[in-house]
DNA sequence: TCCTTGACGTA
DNA sequence: CGTACGTCAAGGAA
């Protein structure tokens, strides 16, 4: 910092800004999905912006009023007293704000009994004694007094937030024609109707100055009031305990105690991390852009803050150009390496189409690169390393171990995948690539190498040596923010699971592509004849799939009653057809509803069809971080959701048949899992007691609740406590209920309390896991994985409530995700000891399809039964139900 | 061409 | 006013 400018330190007035800006901004402009308001905070932070971009302080701190209440209310209740309520979309913003500000290191000053004027009062005398400039940012007139040479009042003006007005003492004299310390004495004696202060009757401002010119000062003014004249001069007489009290209660105090040092307010480099994550909550995007240009654009601000808070980010170091080693020396490399990094080497396979290019392997301080050709004796070491149980770090690692099992090439010691890391670190979080892991927890950026290029990168830029050589430093990153239980679940979990995964997916399943193209065309027939059925019912035709043109047709031409809105009109989903058919009766809905149910057919069994290979295998991909629960999910084609329910749909599934070498099909699912997990987080004696009855669950439950015998217990009946149980995971209401089993709410609350008095634990755990989320901030399963929970304190109620049953849900789901992967992982390894030629293939939550080889039914169902259901050592059993059959319909029981 | 929405399949 | 997903077609924006 040069002598010749002094260091500029800028103070706001937070809450008079962001109430300034609230009503400056459209409220209904600036909404999240979630209906947060946002509009406050939009204005305060464009405006902040443009002030860092103008003024440049290199000190900076936002003051805020903790409440309404202050000494100032204690002296004068009516203080401020006509204010009126704050507006409820405003109130929630302020918190949201002071996040988005402590994400941008900006601190933000607070003083129980005091308001944020008097900080800006307090600051701006310490400031000034310190040699600084001052910049106050209010929209409070009282901070007029508070100028002088050294400190400058940036005044909102009446058009708008961004128009700031400067008052330096020129400025005040010409707005108000008195020296800036006389303002108070002005207002005393005005009064300011904001404020509630109420002045001397008749005295405006021309009066107040006019006064001040003759006596100097208010004590002055009171003193000759005998001598003026007039109706002013006996209202001055006769309230000037008005101005005196107005007097007092304006001057601001300029010796708050603040516990922070003036050289804690310099300018820091912001948080990405946080900033990103709090402007993706307010969805700010164009905002967002603005403010991560703060660091490192050209330019005065980037220049300035970095001179300033230079040392708070290192410099990242620079990508090792990669090095070419083969056989001796590549082996002493890697030797070297892992003794300099015993967490592992980072290690990039270049895969390009289905086929391995070359590899790139990362130290703590060098890159290797090699083009892979198969068979060459000179990578010897290499493929020694790659088979060993040498931990190796890696992103997105799935690929990559298919590309090297398709190849034929060894491989062992998977110790991280970053990106599953990073995800067990942020489930949900938008994370999917290196370059988001680089972005996020490096601070740096994932060099891009372009798609254009017919010789991929070499340089230090981008490629297989650097994409290692990241992976294993975000990998280390991420692993230290890993609390133990992520990291165990990580390594115990996680990374097998992955490896078991890499199988099933090279695996795949057969499916017959005669079976699906005879179903379809089956179903296209029946979709003629439905779509014709449909026309002639209307005298038109429509398009069937277009909910648009439904809703004209059912509301518009048919005159129907509307049913629940959404935001493109009225619901035509099957729910609301079905309540149509019932309060309206007409051929068109039976028909448009059967429509609808054979054009999904026909559409997964398209979908499906076209994703048979060659060797007639579906091969699913496995998204191992697509669920925040801990579940996975599966894409391109999705196998999880092949239909079940009905008879049609269940042809689906026999499609899915046992393979060429195959005997058959083996099925294998947990019965009830979620109940058991619930059972024994709850510890709650009766459904304890109930699944080790052995009797039929619900049954059971029905007996209890209604006391009767479990043969007593009507289907009826069953049904009911069958949906309750099921929806006590999902944070299911009374309303939800009754709409559900279609009974009134009054009916579904007294079902609901009776299974609470008989299952009351269920209740306090249920209770339980939210309230502790709430003052974690996470929710956790048996195994430790986590799940993070920020909305369970948002203001909006829709959010918060959201959070509540998700939070109530994620142990639970997470949990039976985390037995479920563990049995895989055993299961997978016991094929391997075993050599058994049998193939795990599917996953569907709770249920496993494998292929049988011959002879091999008796090992094997007895392996899955037994690893299934030891899993988990629980306080009730594990019910696993195996199945057999040439397909998988025929192998469900 | 890309994106959002409604609808619907599964656990 | 029930959790967790993925896919498709339509329709509008670009």
């Amino acid at each position: 910092m040069s002598d010749a400018k002094k260091p500029t330190l800028m103070i706001i007035d937070g809450h008079s800004l962001a109430f300034r800006a609230f009503y400056a901004l459209p409220v209904h402009s600036f909404q999240t999905r979630g209906g947060q308001h946002t509009n406050a905070i939009h204005g305060f932070l464009s405006m902040l912006l443009l002030l860092l971009k103008n003024e440049n302080p290199t000190h900076l701190a936002v003051a805020f009023d903790i409440s309404r209440h202050s000494f100032r209310t204690r002296d004068y209740p009516e203080y401020k007293g006509t204010r009126n309520e704050t507006p409820p979309e405003f109130s929630g913003q302020v918190p949201l704000l002071q996040e988005a500000l402590a994400a941008m290191n900006i601190p933000t000053i607070t003083k129980e009994d005091y308001e944020a004027d008097d900080i800006l009062a307090t600051l701006s005398v310490r400031g000034r004694e310190a040699g600084y400039d001052v910049l106050l940012v209010s929209g409070d007139r009282d901070t007029i007094q508070l100028v002088n040479d050294d400190v400058t009042l940036l005044y909102p003006s009446a058009m708008g937030v961004s128009q700031l007005t400067r008052y330096d003492p020129v400025k005040v004299r010409e707005r108000y024609g008195i020296e800036p310390h006389q303002y108070p004495d002005i207002a005393a004696l005005v009064g300011e109707t904001s404020d509630n202060l109420i002045g001397i009757s008749k005295v405006g401002e021309k009066t107040a100055v006019k006064w001040l010119g003759l006596y100097g000062s208010l004590d002055g003014i009171l003193e000759h009031a005998e001598e003026i004249k007039g109706v002013v001069g006996n209202n001055l007489r006769e309230q000037k305990e008005n101005a005196i009290r107005n007097r007092r209660l304006n001057r601001l105090v300029t010796d708050v105690e603040l516990p922070v040092e003036l050289e804690a307010l310099q300018r820091a480099a912001i948080n990405h991390t946080s900033v990103r994550d709090i402007f993706d909550k307010l969805e700010f995007k164009s905002l967002l852009d603005r403010v991560l240009k703060l660091e490192g654009a050209d330019g005065p601000i980037a220049d300035q803050i970095l001179e300033v808070a230079g040392d708070l980010r290192p410099e990242a170091p620079a990508i090792p150009e990669p090095k070419e080693l083969l056989d001796e020396e590549l082996a002493h490399w890697i030797t070297q390496a892992q003794a300099a990094s015993p967490e592992g080497l980072g290690l990039t396979v270049e895969v390009q189409g289905e086929a391995i290019i070359g590899f790139g392997l990362a130290g703590p301080t060098e890159t290797i690169t090699l083009n892979w050709q198969p068979g060459r004796a000179d990578y010897a070491p290499l493929e020694a390393w790659l088979a060993s149980d040498a931990p190796k770090v890696m992103c997105d690692a799935k690929y990559q171990l298919k590309a090297l099992a398709r190849a034929g090439v060894a491989f062992n010691g998977l110790a991280v995948d970053a990106l599953v890391a990073g995800w067990l670190l942020r489930p949900g979080g938008p994370d999917k690539t290196l370059a988001d892991l680089v972005t996020r927890y490096l601070d740096e950026t994932l060099p891009v190498s372009d798609p254009n290029q017919l010789v991929p990168d070499e340089g230090p830029g981008g490629g297989a040596p650097a994409q290692a050589w990241f992976a294993l430093r975000a990998a280390a990153a991420i692993i230290t923010l890993l609390d133990d239980g992520s990291r165990r679940v990580l390594t115990d979990i996680e990374m097998p699971t992955l490896r078991a995964l890499v199988d099933m997916e090279l695996t795949g399943v057969s499916v017959s592509h005669e079976q699906l193209s005879q179903l379809s065309a089956q179903l296209a027939d029946r979709i003629a004849t439905l779509a014709a059925g449909a026309y002639a019912e209307i005298g038109r035709e429509v398009n069937l799939g277009s909910p648009k043109q439904l809703q004209e047709v059912l509301f518009d031409q048919l005159g129907m009653p509307k049913t629940r809105a959404n935001k493109t009109g009225y619901s035509t989903d099957a729910g609301s057809l079905a309540d149509l058919q019932e309060r309206n009766p007409h051929p068109f809905l039976d028909l448009l509803l059967q429509h609808r149910d054979a054009t999904k057919l026909r559409q997964i069994v398209e979908t499906l069809d076209k994703a048979i290979d060659a060797t007639g295998r579906i091969h699913t991909n496995y998204l191992q971080i697509g669920t925040t629960t801990g579940r996975i999910s599966s894409n391109d084609p999705n196998l999880q959701n092949i239909p079940v329910r009905t008879e049609e749909g269940r042809r689906i599934r026999a499609a899915f048949q046992a393979g060429a070498d195959a005997e058959s099909l083996l099925t294998a699912d947990y019965s009830q899992i979620e109940m058991r997990i619930m059972a024994h987080l709850s510890e709650d004696p009766g459904l304890i007691e109930a699944f080790n009855a052995g009797e039929d669950l619900h049954r059971f439950v029905g007996a209890r609740i209604f006391g009767v015998s479990p043969e007593e217990v009507s289907n009826e009946m069953r049904s009911k406590v069958k949906a309750m149980s099921y929806g006590l995971a999902y944070g299911l209401s009374a309303f939800g209920l009754s709409k559900q089993l279609r009974i009134e709410t009054a009916e579904a609350k007294q079902l609901m309390t009776d299974y609470f008095a008989r299952f009351g634990s269920v209740r306090d755990y249920l209770r339980n896991v939210v309230e502790q989320a709430r003052v974690d901030g996470y929710t956790e399963t048996i195994y430790g994985r986590r799940r993070p929970f920020p909305d369970l304190h948002s203001r909006n109620r829709v959010l918060r409530e959201n959070a509540e049953r998700a939070a109530l849900n994620a142990p639970i789901q997470g949990s039976a995700a985390d037995i479920m992967k563990i049995a895989m992982i055993n299961i997978a390894r016991d094929l391997a000891d075993q050599q058994l030629a049998s193939r795990m293939m599917l996953q569907v939550h709770d249920e496993l399809i494998f292929d049988v080889a011959p002879g091999e039914w008796e090992p094997l169902q007895a392996l899955v039964t037994h690893r299934m259901s030891t899993a988990a050592d629980l306080l009730v059993p594990l019910d696993v139900q195996v199945g057999r059959g040439p397909n998988w319909d025929a192998a469900a029981h």
